[in-house]
DNA sequence: CTAAGTGCAAATAATTTGCAGGAAG
DNA sequence: CTTCCTGCAAATTATTTGCACTTAG
């Protein structure tokens, strides 16, 4: 990484001081890369891939390597402050676990991602598969694929 | 491919002949690989990965080439014979279009697959976010995650 | 200081492509 | 026969690893 802006010179997305502050607390690093991956993540509309991530980097004037990357990605992951999801594409996207829990509407044609909430969640559901299956469970994903607006032309 | 049973030889799952008689009608070709295909995936109790798919289509002494495999299973994923899902792991799994609806649970530790239904289905839900996102929904697809019976001792 | 984080180059793994020969209808 | 299918080798793309250098605390 070449020169880039310092810490205070930045302006962060609302949730971005309070994961630099949780890190601090655990007694876990807060470097560079770090702070922009997640202030990057925290800023995004929609789930993002790597090269996305690595881009918007770059366009800030951070030159984060791809293996930094992918490092620091899967250490926020451990920590439960993001999440890594697969839409039926080769890669992964990441987003803020931080936030209101939702699914997502993926575009079969453009790639388009939107956020979206059930009016009624699957809490009971997944009590009903745990007893059915003897499994713990953690978490669930769910996505609707479809066309969106503009494709549906 | 060297020599390999005939189609007499064989005996299929109960969905194969459905399938290969559907391909004739839609005047497609129905090839020894496609064949295979088929009625590996007919026959799984869980979806499976390519190399899961090569490596029982060679235990029948059918060596189909990994390349064929991918062209094959496309061409039926657009036939909208067989669906292809991602489970948070690197590669693809497919399983037969034709069957009842359902999801999976998936350990995260053992990457154990089992299919599981839900009491109330979500259609409904469906609908209502095609009304707020202008989305045409096609499909959706419901993934737990945790840990199995065996991962959690 | 010193353990933990980072960059670079090279390794893996899944999937795709180009082309020449082979089989289904 | 002729169009579509298949195999092989080589290319791409996403992700991972080894190792020497740097930095946060």
């Amino acid at each position: 990484m070449k020169r880039r802006p310092s810490v205070v010179e930045m302006v962060w997305s609302s949730h971005t001081p309070n994961i630099l502050n949780q890190l601090h607390r655990d007694g876990e690093r807060v470097t560079v890369a770090r702070t922009g991956l997640i202030d990057v993540i925290a800023r995004a509309k929609k789930p993002l891939s790597v090269p996305d991530i690595l881009e918007t980097l770059a366009k800030r004037g951070l030159d984060v390597n791809k293996t930094t990357l992918y490092r620091d990605l899967e250490f926020f992951v451990k920590q439960r402050m993001v999440i890594g999801i697969q839409l039926n594409e080769r890669q992964k996207r990441y987003e803020l676990a931080d936030r209101d829990h939702h699914h997502h509407v993926v575009c079969t044609s453009c790639d388009r991602v939107e956020d979206v909430k059930l009016e009624r969640e699957l809490a009971a559901e997944e009590r009903k598969i745990e007893l059915a299956t003897k499994f713990k469970i953690e978490r669930h994903a769910l996505e609707f694929f479809g066309l969106c607006a503009t494709c549906q032309a």
